[in-house]
DNA sequence: TTGTAAGCGTTATCAT
DNA sequence: ATGATAACGCTTACAA
């Protein structure tokens, strides 16, 4: 079951190590014989380079690492197969890790994983990547691009926030309301940001109506049913995702009322669950496979720059997505 | 940007490289003052060991590579998840890869992954696992745990299929159909069997109607279409995935019929979508994160046995959920 | 307790 | 075109 060396290879074949490596790396030039003898011998003895003596030579892993806060549900399933796709047109392997709640397991994380990557992409939402210890090139995802050291890629979670907002109220909806994402989330801030700004500027002085979620289906859901209790109970809401939503229209639903007759509804994100929530979910798109597959561009050429900061940071703007959920035919937008 | 070596730290703590190592590792002896030295030393040089060398020496990698066939979707999500949980309990790295399509591309993956990891975890419904050239030990998911030679481990697909075909004709449906997987796909294929064997026993003599399908809630969508427009239309179908089956749904309805009162509905997995399909999809559920963290789990004990073939397989019982596409009232079950 | 030194499997730089 | 051989960064006997 050990595996054989190069040593063993070139021993075979009957020829010296140095032409061994050549022959298997293609560089250099060797005689037609030795290549077929060398081939021949490596097949036989199943030989497979060892990776570490290799990149202990060449300082470079081939290999870049994903960190994500979790791994559940769709957005981050995409994130994955994006970047997955985008690494293994590069010949790139990809290390994944899911599950930092805290910054502290973050940064373990990242530490146990800068001597065998070549490269980090990072989404922490609850971290600004100034925090983080790192000796390679990284590329936060979904951070906040602006003002932030190392080289970013995000969402316009701003912009889109106040096209959610705009719609509904073009659709008809007087009382807004929001569920937001946990406190401390970034993307959730600049979600709120955007519909705080919006709402008032829709409907000047009306006070905010807001309740915090946890970016779940049953948080959603909580958060909804508290909302309907209100003396003044919201005719649009906005949510800070598409997950949340989901469970949103269930508690809306529960409660006698329909969706968008009574209460409109649109998330955030664009998740494939969204088509199928009854009513479809209207919602904001983000390419998430897409941004898996530029945050990884991205990090290559930080990598060959040398330094993240040579590259500059990108913001996706999302689109808005109308499905039934909040159509109300009082006016077209 | 360069990283700094253990040499480094030894000379600015001004201890030899043995010492160093052996305080970075936690191994041998040393005393208090040279411990905090070299500490202090290495935190100062953000010292970052080099996976590569440390590999080289101990022959080992701490990591295990995952082969997906893809990464769409919620049922590949929650293995990586599952994988990933219990890596991280064993500080295992993960290495994924998705898009094998066919087994040529899986095996040169496979090849490009062996010097990098300590084992594999392979899912490849396409390929027994004897067809794959490994030098690691190998643990194979959902391929087939009888009959083959390397360590696997898998769902109960023909008792699932059993199951979900009794409770069709316990709910009154007569005109049993089935949608299924892709020919040459494994898991599909012992559904399938289970299906012919059930619809027979329950209804000797009848005719099988069966499409096939891709796993894709648009393969689903298009074979409802097809079962639908027979002169004897069904008025149950097992389907043998959920994607297909939430496709199957909405072919229905848009037929103008009824769940489950004209076609009843049930499918297989029970993906996080299946609560919100309407009606909620009846299926049988596989813990698929559960099967990803059981699987790794099998993995590191056919690594410490040094050889897969001496750990047990495993097969996993799928469970009946019952959800409104499947319930008739006709009689309980 | 600490230091010296011999590898681990590759690549790369020299000579030949 | 080919073969010695010196790194690469680390662990681990073995000495001191």
């Amino acid at each position: 079951m050990k595996g054989s060396t190069l040593k063993d290879v070139a021993r075979e074949a009957d020829v010296s190590v140095a032409s061994a490596s050549r022959v298997m790396n293609g560089i250099g030039t060797v005689t037609e014989d030795v290549r077929a003898r060398v081939l021949e011998a490596a097949e036989r003895l199943r030989y497979v380079p060892h990776w570490g003596a290799r990149s202990l030579v060449t300082s470079r892993t081939n290999t870049v690492g994903l960190l994500l806060p979790d791994i559940y549900g769709e957005f981050f399933s995409e994130i994955i197969r994006g970047v997955d796709i985008a690494a293994r047109a590069r010949d790139l392997h990809l290390l994944v890790s899911g599950s930092h709640g805290d910054l502290a397991e973050a940064a373990a994380v990242i530490e146990s994983m800068s001597g065998r990557v070549d490269g980090l992409l990072v989404m922490s939402p609850v971290a600004s990547a100034g925090d983080l210890p790192v000796t390679v090139p990284l590329v936060t995802i979904g951070g906040r691009p602006d003002g932030s050291e190392r080289c970013a890629i995000g969402v316009d979670n701003f912009a889109g926030a106040c096209t959610a907002v705009r719609h509904l109220a073009a659709n008809g909806c007087r009382r807004l309301a929001h569920i937001s994402g946990p406190a401390e989330n970034l993307d959730a801030q600049e979600r709120f940001r955007g519909f705080a700004a919006t709402a008032s500027e829709v409907d000047p002085g009306a006070e905010l109506r807001v309740r915090e979620g946890d970016f779940t289906e049953e948080g959603g859901h909580r958060a909804m049913a508290a909302l309907l209790d209100r003396a003044d109970r919201p005719d649009g809401v906005f949510v800070a995702n598409d997950m949340m939503a989901a469970g949103a229209i269930l508690a809306i639903k529960e409660a006698g009322l329909a969706v968008p007759e009574d209460v409109a509804v649109i998330g955030f994100d664009d998740i494939p669950l969204a088509r199928f929530t009854s009513p479809p979910l209207s919602t904001l798109r983000v390419g998430v496979c897409e941004l898996g597959k530029q945050a990884l561009e991205m990090l290559v050429s930080a990598i060959e720059a040398g330094d993240a900061s040579e590259v500059e940071g990108i913001v996706i703007s999302p689109q808005l997505v109308v499905r039934e959920s909040s159509k109300r035919g009082t006016n077209t937008n």
